[in-house]
DNA sequence: TGCTAATATATTAATGTTATTATGTACGGG
DNA sequence: CCCGTACATAATAACATTAATATATTAGCA
């Protein structure tokens, strides 16, 4: 990568780099789910919730489709999982984690 | 993942979520670098350096070596290279970028 | 049209990050 | 024992993020 790719790099990271924004991966991770889904799941404020879908779709890594009064969320991009192995990995070898 | 989890993961990717940190990872998949060698490849200062890897240690992404007056850095953990793939193919994919 | 549910935006105080400059420490060579 | 090299730490100003509260928008329905 050079600089001007870990610049960019580095936002999708820092978008990812947030309990409640991680929290939405992981959910969207087994389908599509509304707002109100996403922060009565995660236990976060609307306000919150609707902030940290923004900073998500600006980085293209969900994705929002209107219906009516409602909003439903998906990945945009399931290449993203594999953090989550690599995560789960890190924190079992690391920390004593268990699945 | 539970929330405690989620804590300590979004601290893990917050740790790389910076253009420096992430040239540090890239570097150091290489291979081993000394401290002086890598502030002058990623042109930054040793002070800002040392900082860096200072919060890369402390995630357990990176790990240290003494050998002499010098430190010895490495990649405490590869499977995180994972997430150079991903992240290539997320800027081919929604940025434009090429390799 | 008025009401309600779903979501977004604005504001703000507290806190955290970044990058710089200056200084400190530790080691090896002469 | 002093000097230079390699690295770490402290202090700090500028800036960004977080989380909360309040308010606005938008769509459907009675």
């Amino acid at each position: 990568m050079v600089a001007e790719e870990r610049n960019i790099a580095a936002e999708v990271l820092k978008a990812m780099a947030h309990p409640i924004r991680l929290g939405v991966l992981e959910v969207l991770a087994d389908g599509e789910r509304t707002v109100t889904e996403l922060y009565e799941d995660l236990d976060c404020s609307q306000s919150m919730m609707s902030q940290q879908l923004k900073i998500l779709c600006q980085q293209k890594l969900v994705s929002i489709r209107k219906d009516g009064t409602q909003k439903y969320c998906s990945l945009a991009n399931r290449d993203f999982l594999k953090l989550f192995d690599c995560m789960h990995a890190h924190l079992r070898q690391f920390l004593n984690f268990q699945d």
